[in-house]
DNA sequence: GGAGAGTTTTATACTCATTCTTATTCAATA
DNA sequence: TATTGAATAAGAATGAGTATAAAACTCTCC
């Protein structure tokens, strides 16, 4: 998808941001490109746009993005493999925001409505549930 | 938790594991810190009862623990950020093994369920889930 | 208990993703 | 249009994790 640059000035703004080529070329090939991409991706596609911009800006204007609402970010995690010892059942609850892990109990998963919707052949025998929402201190942080 | 000699070397045949001395360490160093820990966390947790372990070993036998099942990965994740341009409300179905992630629709939360487990204060207005499993391509390779 | 085969450990070098630094360029606004 | 704070480019730095190869150890079988 292509933004005029009236239409972007717009997106922009309501979220606060300076209006740059390379931010808008970067956002668009976000959008453009539908699913999941990685930092390199958008690099690669940006580049055919702006062949001198750098890898960092688009770090840059990723992180940023993600930061003010127009991207998510899948799967945000700790940078650093963690590891649990607890083999009971038990899913866990995410900070989006610090990154911190709780376990939480409970069998909230409704599968006569998950069922439908999973791709055939997709094992779920033992289904392990991340839920990401804000934590305490990081909700009271605004 | 501390287990003799024995016990571990029971665990480990049930695992198909040799037992050395520094894997009952870094086992016991998981088991006894409850909670989700760091390779880097174990190491110095396992440096107190062997000072001249390398963290290449803590690494390799965190590696093969959740290889065969004894503990547990916490958000296994890419190595890398993925963006998401998609801001309809979805849900997310990721390989634990190959750590593919495909969108998934559907309204499979009982909150009910939920709520009472969730402490005070954790935010979950906006409430993302990522439901772990194996995709086709990776349950078919057993 | 010892020999031989196969694993594991160690130390170090390396890779890769991401962030930082600094000089320069650009955008917002007065 | 001039000023000023923000954004960009280029490359160095950081940090998590992996690869490698030699030495040490474990397992199995005798």
């Amino acid at each position: 998808m292509r933004f005029n640059h009236e239409q972007f000035r717009e997106l922009a703004a309501k979220h606060g941001l300076a209006v740059t080529h390379q931010r808008q070329v970067v956002y668009e090939a976000v959008i453009a490109s539908h699913g999941h991409h990685s930092p390199e991706d958008i690099y690669a596609a940006v580049r055919r746009r702006i062949p001198s911009i750098s890898l960092a800006t688009v770090y840059n204007n990723l992180r940023l993005f993600v930061e003010r609402g127009l991207l998510r970010e899948v799967s945000p995690h700790a940078s650093t493999l963690l590891v649990d010892g607890n083999l009971k059942p038990h899913h866990h609850l995410v900070c989006s925001r610090c990154k911190s892990v709780q376990d939480i109990e409970g069998d909230f998963i409704d599968f006569k409505r998950l069922s439908p919707h999973v791709p055939h052949g997709f094992d779920l025998t033992q289904p392990v549930v991340e839920v990401f929402g804000l934590c305490r201190q990081c909700s009271a942080k605004h």
